[in-house]
RNA sequence: GGGCCUGUAGCUCAGUUGGUUAGAGCAGAGCGCUCAUAACGCUUUUGUCGUAGGUUCGAGUCCUACCGGGCCUACCA
């Protein structure tokens, strides 16, 4: 038995996320964590929300509610959806909690006393209207170059030329669109990455059988121009974990915080911490996870994420840890998704494009999200989410392969010979080749999971599913039935069994379904199949059953084309 | 501008370190079955593997150029 820490990476606190969002991270993170404990591994599955920064202030101050209360409620609308979602979190954590603002404060101290912070002195745009420090992008002008008037501080979008904020022609906030703007002086801390990139290089080196994705995006911002540059930590907000603390190695950070992508990743840790204070376990209980020191060195970690927020977790986070000279557990293995377009292009939160977690749950069961999500997750590149091809897959695969098989046998079973596992006859060659054909299957399913290549897993369980069909044709119980009915019902007493070991693989992808098959089939053993011959006689003769409600309802052309229409925005 | 990814049947995608007749699902066509959510099974049509060169006994797979799509480029997170 293995231990195995697995992070999603943090959804942030302003809104609800959409689909997109989901696939990056959180579910097939769940997915895998699922899978892990089947298998019988020792799974530690950690998300939070990620709570600080310019843009949950603002999104508070538009819902008018003090910034902690905003979160709060938001922590609880997540926390929801992802239920919803069957996100089998171990714990649900925010980033702004006690234990978070503990551990980035100690790490903090930690490089300062390593000598890898330092005091940077910079110019900030600051908006008297606003009353606040404006983020580059949050500062709009004119283009110098193009002579858009809608140019962002950070790089205009028309004319996609990367800008500052001073190059910008008759600035004004993008908050309040004020033009009160004054330019000033202020410290902040930066973390020396610099000094660690031959340390970060060779610990990326050292990494097998990463995505290709993740480590291109390392080693560019460790080799393009100067290599990799220092970060400022902090920022001049009120909202976010404060600078100055007893211990503090500096002076007059008073009424500064640590930057988001300082403390979010933190939160992995803390989340822990979290979790182990909410089931009255001792600090040891996270620390076995977190410390390799306190025995995290047998742990196994990987992180799910999507690819925008990789140099995080490859390099500044890597750097926070390392840098503090103490024995952190370090990232394993790191699974990051390209992203997810809506009929060909991008969700939009501002056009009411695409899907939003919320209301996808409000109009389809989360199993049909999972399925369709998931085994066509990006993977490899980008991929588009059409509603065509989310009825298709869920009216194929789940519908008519999955579900009409459970509805078949059980149906036959019940008419024929009643709601128990019929006795007679023996299994043949038909028996033993399904089952051959089905551990093949099971091979490289299981193979897909651990490498956790979720998509090519689905096509593995799908044709196990089909197997059944198949099988089935071949043994044909309806017709063999009327000369020989102990033939008939050994079939069918084996493709009850078959039922029985779907509900168990299709767990991690759609864990409603899986559960009420297993309810079904009166399971008490929903163990992995170690051994396929045993799992497929766990349900022995003369054990009840039910035939279970229409396990996946079809989704019809017009209803399609009702909610291609609800859902097109504009 | 720089970097990375990507372009394979009508559609969505697999194709390990280059090795005989390029695969799967969906869609289409035909046949079978009738237990079942008009579901299932079998058979089957379609590809100058983006374009043009090159390396090699041999390239979808490696190299170069070009064309198309996408992402990143460090103060959104």
């Amino acid at each position: 038995m293995a231990r195995i820490l697995i992070t999603s990476a943090l959804p942030y606190i302003n809104g609800i996320k959409h689909l997109g969002n989901l696939v990056g991270s959180q579910l097939p993170s769940d997915a895998y964590a699922r899978y892990m404990r089947l298998r019988g591994h020792e799974v530690m599955f950690i998300c939070a929300t990620d709570e600080h920064g310019t843009p949950a202030e603002l999104a508070a101050a538009k819902a008018d509610k003090p910034v902690a209360e905003f979160c709060a409620d938001m922590w609880q609308v997540q926390k929801d959806i992802a239920d919803g979602f069957r996100l089998s979190f171990d714990y649900f954590g925010r980033s702004s909690s006690e234990r978070n603002r503990e551990i980035t404060q100690h790490l903090a101290a930690a490089l300062g006393h390593a000598g890898l912070i330092e005091e940077v002195s910079e110019k900030q745009v600051y908006s008297h209207a606003d009353g606040r420090y404006l983020p580059d992008r949050y500062i709009e002008g004119t283009c110098p170059n193009c002579g858009s008037e809608n140019a962002r501080g950070d790089q205009c979008e028309n004319c996609t030329k990367q800008l500052d904020p001073t190059d910008l022609i008759n600035p004004r906030s993008a908050i309040s669109g004020s033009t009160d703007l004054e330019i000033r002086e202020t410290k902040h801390l930066y973390l020396k990455q610099s000094v660690m990139r031959d340390q970060l290089d060779a610990w990326i080196d050292r990494q097998v059988g990463w995505p290709v994705l993740t480590t291109s995006i390392a080693k560019k911002w460790l080799h393009d121009g100067d290599g990799l540059r220092d970060r400022g930590i902090t920022r001049d907000l009120d909202w976010g974990v404060p600078v100055q603390f007893d211990g503090a190695p500096w002076s007059g950070m008073e009424g500064k915080v640590f930057y988001v992508w300082f403390d979010a990743p933190i939160e992995y840790i803390s989340a822990t911490a979290e979790w182990a204070d909410a089931n009255g376990q001792t600090d040891a209980a996270w620390e076995s996870w977190w410390r390799t020191d306190k025995g995290a060195d047998n742990v196994h970690y990987v992180q799910f994420m999507g690819k925008d927020n990789v140099p995080f977790h490859t390099l500044s986070f890597p750097a926070t840890l390392m840098g503090s000279g103490e024995p952190w557990k370090l990232v394993d293995f790191i699974k990051s998704y390209n992203w997810l377009t809506y009929e060909g292009g991008k969700f939009s939160t501002s056009a009411g494009r695409g899907i939003f977690m919320n209301q996808a749950l409000e109009i389809m069961p989360s199993d049909y999200w999972r399925w369709w999500l998931l085994s066509n997750a990006p993977e490899s590149s980008d991929s588009d989410f059409t509603w065509e091809s989310f009825q298709g897959g869920v009216n194929k695969d789940l519908a008519d392969v999955l579900g009409n098989f459970v509805s078949r046998v059980t149906k036959f079973c019940r008419s024929k010979f009643g709601e128990i596992v019929p006795e007679g006859g023996k299994y043949g060659e038909a028996e033993t080749a399904v089952t051959a054909e089905i551990a093949k299957r099971l091979t490289a399913y299981q193979t897909h999971m651990e490498a956790i290549e979720l998509r090519k897993a689905t096509v593995e369980l799908r044709a196990i599913w089909v197997a059944g069909n198949e099988y089935l044709q071949t043994a044909a119980p309806w017709s063999v039935y009327k000369q020989d009915p102990e033939a008939a019902a050994a079939t069918i007493r084996f493709a009850l069994n078959l039922i029985r070991l779907y509900g168990v693989l299709s767990a991690p992808f759609i864990p409603d379904a899986s559960a009420r098959i297993l309810a079904a089939m009166g399971a008490a053993d929903a163990a992995w199949p170690d051994d396929l011959d045993v799992a497929l006689n766990a349900m022995p003769v003369g054990q009840a059953f039910e035939v279970p409600e229409v396990l996946f309802a079809k989704i019809s052309d017009e209803r399609r084309v009702e909610l291609e229409a609800q859902f097109a925005g504009g």
